[in-house]
DNA sequence: ACCTGAACACCGTTCAAGT
DNA sequence: ACCTGAACACCGTTCAAGT
């Protein structure tokens, strides 16, 4: 049906342009869904752009670039991390335990960050919290400057790698059976290898490929890194 | 200038192809020059195609796709690796630091190839050799099962990470004085930050920009990680 | 069996032109 | 000031066709 020819050419102003402008926040909340709902490889500049009904180069009034959208993208994601505070001599490393805890739920929550997140300089004022955070804590355990200094790098490190891994491994997201089965040919393969050359990885089959999906090789390297620290602690 | 009019339409076949096969070694020779060269971006298969004067479909019929190609780098790497041996329960914490700065020097001696090592599982030749030689260290140190296999686990994840953090941040390669104006205006922002919200971070802006041009993180980290499995090691 | 050209469905970023 | 379409210079992978 076409309009009827009395229409008036120019009608009064339509109702609204129904397009609300583009803003930095607007930009990441998009491209934090898309990373929740699909992955990290589907936030893209022009994903994210489509998503919001235009074109890739509309995002560059906003976003410097790529990196920055990945950064801000992380930086939400430590806004949503729920610290332990105030920090308490008696149970730092108890404390310490619980933020990489949260640092990692809160990682998970979002697959795909931990891999814009692993190089960053941690400069948002949410990453910023966080280290703020983990200094008062390794301080309350009696670390030297340096040595808390060098922790509050070595600690997101890990849980940002650990995080990266999972991810990776997520790939073309395997059901659990998908996954055992792979563990169980993992094993097999570990368990048939020449005995002469490999007599460990053959012996040990078992534990290496145990707890491969779950958390206990996290709280491995938890207790691991804080014992490690504990050990810095007590010598001076 | 053209070719004279007597010359045979069909001339003794050419001194040959000059064209080598293609085959995986060839490829991944390829990859490895253009990684050195160029870092991991510069790896694509159209690039490793056409350093090899053919089209980007033919690597296919060598090498699944580019997953693949990454993990034939990463074993490449771990060849390169000179592991201690035999494992001595004597000094078992300077072996495992040595492996570890071995692992990282031939990471970084390939910066890129950390990006395609952080979440591979490690089956090749090279990377089993790796984790036999690990595990013969830790077992040496007296660590029960399961906890040198996860140290196995642990142990490349932190080198990989660390070397896959400096290779983020060689970015655009800065020079050395554009490294030291940005860590030199790192800790003037730290220093300058809120101190009633900051307090932590602006007191040891010094310490937190610290170390990052050099090998003093990476050795906190061994002597955390060597310390811990050394706590878990006493407990039994 | 191996190789190839061409195509498909994507990227990030830039830029001149519009409003 | 903000937005846009179109273009540039890239990706990984597939496939029918060649040798």
């Amino acid at each position: 049906m076409s309009q009827p020819p009395w229409r008036p050419i120019s009608p009064a102003k339509p109702v609204r342009p129904a397009r609300e402008p583009l803003n930095r926040e607007r930009i990441v909340d998009t491209a934090l869904r898309l990373v929740v709902d699909q992955g990290y490889e589907a936030v893209s500049m022009r994903k994210v752009a489509q998503e919001l009904r235009t074109g890739p180069a509309s995002l560059y009034a906003h976003v410097a670039n790529k990196r920055e959208l990945d950064q801000l993208l992380v930086d939400r994601v430590a806004q949503s991390m729920n610290l332990p505070s105030p920090p308490d001599p008696e149970r730092w490393q108890e404390q310490l335990k619980d933020a990489m805890r949260e640092m990692l739920r809160a990682m998970r929550s979002t697959p795909g960050v931990a891999r814009a997140a692993i190089g960053a300089v941690p400069l948002g004022e949410a990453a910023l919290r966080t280290s703020e955070c983990l200094l008062g804590i390794l301080k309350a355990g009696g670390l030297p400057d340096q040595a808390a200094a060098w922790a509050v790098d070595l600690i997101p490190l890990y849980v940002t790698a650990i995080a990266f891994e999972e991810d990776v491994q997520r790939v073309a997201d395997w059901t659990p059976e998908d996954l055992e089965r792979f563990i169980d040919g993992l094993r097999g393969h570990f368990a048939s290898l020449p005995a002469d050359r490999f007599p460990l990885t053959v012996a040990l089959a078992g534990p290496l490929t145990s707890g491969a999906d779950g958390d206990e090789r996290f709280e491995f390297g938890l207790a691991v890194i804080t014992a490690g620290l504990a050990a810095l602690a007590e010598k001076p």
